[in-house]
Formats: structure tokens, sequence, C-alpha cells
DNA sequence: CCACAGGGCGGCA
DNA sequence: TGCCGCCCTGTG
């Protein structure tokens, strides 16, 4: 492991707060300083701003490339103005949403963690999705050890840190269903233990997934127990750069009925957002969503 | 004690 | 196809 750091200038449509809290991650933790920690595929990171300055140090992988990392994961090939100029063109609400979101960006995660993240979410709220995380982490995934030196560069204060990377396919799919249980997944554990063996065993290739086209892939998804519709659109848009993707969960459904269609098929909602939005979908439906979460 | 939380499944008409 | 009860667990 290895420490590194990288900064970048006048990134436009980059909040911190908006982007990790707006539902689509779950181990990324405020900081009393108002920063953020989270454990990602190549580490711990820890993302500060100033201004327009964002600041990135990580405890990293020794083979992790930390600013081509942050590149991909903070989708920074995108223009988010030119996608928000797009989709609130004749758009009342859609303004209002955009404006209380302005700094979300779409994560590119790791589509096998965003699989069982998800698979974890039904039914379920986000401080216990984020406890049963770290349950599985911690007792199925890397420890990875922070000490006063490296925290002291790292965070603003400088006691030693313990994290966990988020488990292998592999070592999860070693575990049985009793000792899994003990994590407190519920109902969803059977789906969780299953759909590690899917993976570790090559069976479901996550990968050769990503590279389909948006319907192929939500199919082959769909075909794992667990995932549904929704848990399907929030893997492909939080880690296989579907845009098209539009996760329909109640707060959406709500919102949806109330200003754009009336219906309780989610699959005509999915289809109205595809035909309106294209593949901006997923980024309009993360402005309603944050907007209708932060207006209760 | 009861309802419900960012769903999905299986059984039923 | 469309609807509904149920699934674990923690919290109000």
């Amino acid at each position: 492991m290895k420490y590194d750091k990288v900064e970048f200038q006048n990134i436009k449509c980059f909040e911190p707060k908006e982007t990790f809290e707006c539902g689509q991650c779950f181990r990324w933790k405020r900081e009393e300083d108002g920063s953020y920690t989270g454990v990602v595929s190549i580490g711990v990171l820890n993302v500060k701003k100033n201004n327009s300055k964002i600041i990135i140090c990580g405890y990293l992988k020794d083979d992790a490339n930390l600013e081509r990392f942050c590149k991909d994961y903070f989708d920074m090939q995108n223009d988010y103005e030119e996608i928000q100029n797009t989709i609130s063109k004749d758009d009342l609400t859609m303004k209002k949403a955009i404006s209380y979101g302005e700094g979300i960006r779409i994560l590119n995660q790791d589509p096998w963690e965003m699989l069982i993240s998800f698979i974890i979410s039904a039914a379920n709220n986000i401080p216990r999705i984020s406890k049963c995380i770290e349950n599985i982490s911690q007792k199925y995934g890397e420890k990875v050890c922070i000490s006063k030196e490296i925290s002291k560069e790292m965070f603003t204060n400088s006691d030693e840190r313990e994290y966990y990377l988020f488990p292998t396919p592999s070592n999860l799919a070693k575990a049985t269903l009793e000792e899994l249980r003990e994590c407190n997944l519920g109902f969803r554990d059977k789906y969780v233990l299953n759909a590690s063996k899917l993976i570790s065993s090559y069976q479901v290739d996550l990968i050769a997934i990503s590279k389909m086209n948006y319907l192929k892939a939500k199919k082959e998804l769909t075909n794992i127990d667990g995932v549904g519709s929704k848990v399907a659109d929030c893997i492909l848009l939080f880690s296989m750069n579907k845009g098209e993707a539009f996760p329909v969960d109640t707060w959406i459904k709500k919102i949806m009925n109330e200003i754009y269609v009336e219906t309780k098929d989610i699959k005509k909602i999915n289809e109205y957002a595809i035909e309106k939005w294209g593949i901006n979908a997923g980024i309009a439906q993360q402005y309603l969503f944050y907007y209708r979460r932060e207006n209760n």
C-alpha cells in the first residue's frame, strides 16, 4: 500500500455532499472538517473541496493510479453543465430539481460491489444498507490499516484507522448461509450468497454484461435472484455507464406520477423516461430523487 | 404493538 | 399480465 495525492482544478458541477449523499453509494462518510472518506476498489480515499479545487488523497494498493482512477470514478469526462441545459429545457420541475443537486456526479463504481449493495438495498433504508455492507466487508474483506503518519497526511486528526475493502466474489462465496446471517442482511442473505457464487464461478460475467447494450444487459442482470428492474437499473447506472438506466423506486414513482406520467406500471415509467431523456435519463432521475428527498 | 423502509418473488385469478 | 402477501430487521 502507498500514499498518493492529486488535485483537480476548475471541475464544474461537483459537490461532494450532493454526490456522496444522493444515495448512489454507501461507503462514503462525512468527516468533521466537511471532507469525505470512502473505501473504493483501489483503497481508501479522502475528498476535499476548496472553492473550485478538488483535492483527493488516498492510501492505495501499490499498482493503483490515483489520477486515472479518479477521472473515471468521478465521471470527469462528462459535461454536466451541458446535460443540465439539455434536460431542463422547457421543464420547470427539472430546473428546480437541478438547482438542489447541481453538484451531483454519477459515480463509476465497481459492478460487483454494486450488485451486492443493491441486492441488499431491497425494502431497506440507507443507514441499514451501509451497516450491512460494513458487516460483510469486516467479515470477508481485506483489512487496511492507516498509520498515524499516513493519517496525518490524509485527515485533520492523525489517529490510526482501520478500514475493510469490499470482499472479493470468491471470498464472499466461501461463506455459508449461517455465517452470512450474522451480518443481518435479513431475507436478502440467500440472494447475496447465490450472486457471489454466480460471479466467482464465472457463470455470470459482469464485465461482459457491462459491454452489452442497455436492454440486453438489464435482462441478463434481472436473471439473478434478488435483482429486479430497480436494482438492475442501479447497477447499470452506477457501475456500467448506462445513462439510459432510470431506477424507479417509490419516491421516483410518486414524482413521475405527479408530474410526468400517470401509471402504476414501472415498465411504462422506464419507457417514458428513456423516450424523454434518452441517455441522460439516469442523471435526470438523480436530480429528481435528490430534490424529492431533500424536501421530504 | 404496529407500520414501514429506495424491492422482489411466488402464488393466485 | 396484474395484483398481493410475504420476506428479515431496525426504528419511530
